[in-house]
DNA sequence: TACTATTGTCACAAACTGAGACAATAAGAA
DNA sequence: TTCTTATTGTCTCAGTTTGTGACAATAGTA
């Protein structure tokens, strides 16, 4: 059994963090989700907060060992803090599954705590999901296929896509999930499949070129028989 | 010297919150205001969590104290967690001049704190503000005449303002500014407050009425020369 | 060379918004 | 009573934006 090693650098008590890492792929909008060691437990990746260290700092360091990214879009989007998030029983089931007992000196880790969540937009192909200490697997899963997540991690995957759906057109965010050019076409499929709605393409078209958010590229010739459309990337 | 006197319950370390309470009286938008005791220290109205207390219901209790109000208007809108908004000098100067030494079990307090913000929509008619046992005074502050704050005060007043400004069409959440029934122009002026604009008096109420979220009543005499308005209410 | 699927653009109608016009008041003044 | 004034509710008209379909241009295949 692979023995749980976490660096011996002190943490904020009571207060954690949850990423929602948002990546698209064969039309669908995925998210990355941890599964731990022998447990057959599913959760957000997440983390906890240095004693010297920003909020938004530790954020991004968790991102960067999950995705080895590290110019990330990032967003908080919610803090929750119900009492009934505390279920000590969980991660006393995850840490006894890494073969740590009670008296390691993770005791604290057991404690309520208050977790603050963000949500993040990366390029599917640029990342390599890498597990951390306590998981085994670091895996995408379509928004629509989750599997049963721990604690309110649920909860917190619904409250990131209503705001990611909200902050859309405001923020124009959605060419974050594709490489630095790509075509019309898949720029709509990133917004249909966060919205989960069918777009028209004229309309959709003319609204993206209005906003002169989007540089022209070359055209892109796929190989198939048909015109060939443009390439662009974002201003 | 009026000597502080705070409930023996515990409170979860590290974590606080600030609200920014919003009122509307006289054309102006105002916020709540705490003033310390001999110390010339201006924050915004804040607490602690208790041990088993939901977040969001540590505010309302903390809202109701500051307010005598219950039924709130309150959004939760971003969670402060630089290290730069550590400091101790404030707190220890808040504690010292209300009487109370290091050693005398609030050391806590001195701590690093991360704060989840929230910001209240009240009716300033109901409300008479009510000091703390920290501080001297409780009063309302037009946002474009606020004191010097603590810390990063400032800086979460202001996107409490932002945040406002970007849900006040999307939620239609003026109306919680003002009495339960009011005057189409008394709406527009809570708009303009809060924009910082002018709006069109006849593009406001069309917007207003075709969103159907108004009932309209009956009229208003206000004495004053002219045909009577309607009187509104949110449904 | 003809055929097909997709793209960029245009055209027209429908819906929405900005800006002003105007009659209908409520109260005071004449 | 009648006139005057300030404000309100509603309408109109123009300008803008959005929904919807049409259409030619094009890159490959048959």
């Amino acid at each position: 059994m692979k023995i749980f090693r976490m660096p011996k650098t002190a943490y904020l008590p009571h207060i954690a963090y949850d990423s929602v890492i948002f990546g698209f792929s064969e039309g669908d909008l995925k998210i990355l989700i941890m599964e731990y060691h022998n447990t057959g437990l599913f959760a957000l990746p997440g983390g906890f907060v240095q004693l010297q260290e920003n909020l938004n700092d530790a954020v991004l360091r968790g991102l960067n060992e999950r995705t080895g990214l590290t110019d990330i879009y990032l967003e908080q989007f919610y803090t929750f803090g119900d009492f009934s998030r505390f279920d000590p029983e969980v991660m006393r089931t995850l840490l006894e599954a890494n073969g740590i007992l009670p008296g390691d000196g993770y005791q604290w880790m057991l404690d309520r705590f208050i977790s603050v969540a963000y949500y993040a937009l990366i390029n599917y192909e640029e990342v390599t999901p890498r597990p951390d200490a306590l998981s085994d697997s670091c895996e995408w899963y379509p928004v629509n296929e989750l599997p049963e997540l721990i604690l309110d991690h649920r909860n917190i995957v619904e409250k990131a896509i209503q705001t990611l759906r909200d902050n859309l057109d405001r923020k124009l965010v959605g060419g974050n999930l594709l490489p630095k050019k790509f075509t019309m076409n898949e720029l709509q499929n990133v917004y249909e499949a966060i919205l989960g709605t069918k777009l028209r393409r004229t309309t959709f078209q003319r609204k993206m070129l209005a906003a002169e958010v989007l540089t022209r590229h070359e055209k892109h010739f796929s190989g198939k028989a048909h015109m060939a459309p443009y390439l662009y990337s974002f201003k």
